[in-house]
DNA sequence: AGTTAAAATGACAACGCTGTCAAATAGCTA
DNA sequence: TAGCTATTTGACAGCGTTGTCATTTTAACT
């Protein structure tokens, strides 16, 4: 019924050490003997014991997922993409939702590290930019990788460990898109603004406009959180307010806020996009699901996340598996639909 | 550093066991003792280590959550119910998405509780209707409980491990609530055909149109997927029929295929819900995401998995933590929202 | 063939906890 | 207070692996 690694080593004719060298890819094993090893692996059908590894082993073979995120794509995407990476090399994932607001947070972590004895941990925006927690991590010795909002920077120290999504460089794109079409009132419906992936989308809107000559104004950005219902409101108030006439464009935080503020233009009777322009973030399922569907920024959260666990485990295995295919900055690429179109006169 | 149950013994100046018992909330420790350890614990901020619990132990800390559904609403739900519980309990969740057609699923399934030596499943559907997997758990002794779609029958034996959603009782009632609109052409966009929550829905939809003497039309059943896409298409199959004259209503399988008909009636121009009223199930965020929003059933699928959670501690657990408030049936209570009306003339 | 270094393998003690069972203590009753 | 039972505690082995380090085998040289 149950079968151990003595029992594949008896059928085997080898040492248990010598099972465990196999089933661990470890080196100096000749191929005879591996061969013959994995033969009797099959023919039992050995299952490892995870915790015995885990407790045996210097660390264990768990990796741990942490986000406070409300966006169930975006969430789903992540625990997929690091998961299958988790297929491929055996570990297991914790899950861990969180509340970044959340007093003990780092403790909370701590803990969780300390009680499944993780290998490493994936990060994901807010809590990545959260250096109390980085600090924590440090401490502890634990590695980690950080989901970024931003570019790989010159520190390369830092870079090390982070995976960014180039919010700059996709805003940037819409942006320009909306000016190409002719709109020159065009708004920003922002997400949370503790939030870097806010400031770097601000930052590339802005960026946008001053190198088409447009004036930045102020009275066009609201801010908000990543939801709907803020999207909702900010196209309210940016369209109500006597701005209406003026602004013939709407960028959304994330296609929640851009669902929402189509939403929005839909209570006010606004044609969408004969009369205003929309646009999100992200390209989650949600963006085909709207009428119209959203023009937004393709991000591959699954594909992201994935990267993300193999340089985790570039770091955590020591040297073998030197994944040197890894992504550290991906930029969104605009996908054109119909919630965007001409200025109109 | 590092804090052992050893050094918590020493501490409280009681044994390893003595702590081991405290910490596993078993029976026959004085509150003295009790307390006396608990004060070590907290000035050592002692972890017990999961690795060796599982180990030494007659099971593993941790509950496996098994699903194979591409709505990400649903899976975080699901998720986050069960997540609370373990987290009450002090376990451990080990997720596990998969493909229901996958051929030696449940060769999977049985490797993943070996390997971990899961303490129990939660199974949502439709992986929860496969009698392989069923059997193959009983066979395992692996404690589970089904997610199911339905109501607890007399079938005590079986019921014992089985949490229902009620969809025929939701589907009657707001199919009800479509009559009592004065709709007498009320159409049924289905999601997957081999899930029993779509037979249960559409008997239910059939109850209740027979219950007010309103034929039942095969011609007005559309099959097709619980996803957006097929909800787009089953409502043009169903509307660009002859039959548009007629509908005046559509059922879709559940929220995202209802949201797929609105899409789909936006295409047509037709109005909702002035010419047509449309309907979904599960009040996910989604339904609340339209235009108009959605009427629906609400079922809270968080509170559903937590329960499910109970009810798989209530067993793996032995004796002690007899939970005697788990619900066992749910039944979806409909929410009215913009989506349906009155009958057009 | 003889020597030496390198590679492959094995013996055995941890890892940190819980199950078993025996020992000690407390709570009774007579 | 002795004598008995019920309750509480502790000693110790063992869960199934991996790390360490010693040992054996192979390869690579003179």
């Amino acid at each position: 019924m149950k079968v151990t690694i003595n029992d594949v080593a008896k059928h085997a004719g080898v040492s248990m050490k010598t099972v465990s060298r196999v089933i661990n890819k470890e080196p100096s094993v000749r191929k005879k003997t591996y061969d013959q090893v994995m033969l009797a692996v099959k023919e039992l059908n050995y299952q490892p014991n995870t915790a015995a590894r885990n407790l045996a082993g210097t660390s264990s073979f768990a990796i741990g997922l942490v986000y406070d995120n409300p966006n169930a794509y975006y969430i789903i995407d992540m625990q997929n993409g690091v998961l299958s990476r988790c297929k491929e090399e055996g570990y297991e994932l914790v899950i861990h939702p969180c509340n970044a607001q959340q007093e003990d947070m780092q403790a909370e972590i701590a803990t969780m590290i300390k009680r499944s004895r993780l290998a490493g941990l994936v990060l994901t925006p807010p809590l990545s930019e959260q250096q109390p927690i980085i600090d924590m991590l440090d401490e502890l010795g634990v590695s980690y990788v950080r989901l970024l909002s931003g570019h790989n920077e010159d520190d390369a120290e830092k870079a090390r460990n982070c995976i960014y999504v180039d919010d700059f460089a996709a805003a940037y794109e819409i942006t320009e898109h909306l000016i190409t079409l002719g709109h020159k009132h065009i708004a920003f419906v922002c997400g949370d603004e503790e939030h870097k992936s806010t400031t770097e989308r601000l930052a590339g809107y802005k960026q946008a406009l001053a190198d088409h000559q447009i004036a930045f104004n102020e009275a066009f950005v609201h801010n908000g959180t990543y939801s709907f219902e803020s999207g909702v409101q900010g196209a309210k108030a940016l369209l109500e307010d006597g701005n209406r006439k003026q602004i013939t464009a709407i960028l959304g935080g994330n296609d929640e806020v851009a669902a929402g503020a189509l939403f929005a233009a839909r209570l006010m009777n606004i044609e969408i996009p004969a009369q205003l322009s929309i646009s999100g973030f992200e390209d989650s399922p949600f963006s085909r699901q709207t009428w119209p569907k959203l023009t937004t920024a393709h991000q591959a959260n699954d594909v992201i996340s994935e990267h993300a666990a193999r340089l985790l485990f570039s770091k955590t295995r020591g040297s073998r598996n030197q994944d040197k295919d890894i992504i550290t900055t991906f930029t969104p690429s605009m996908v054109v639909r119909e919630s965007t179109g001409p200025a109109p006169q």
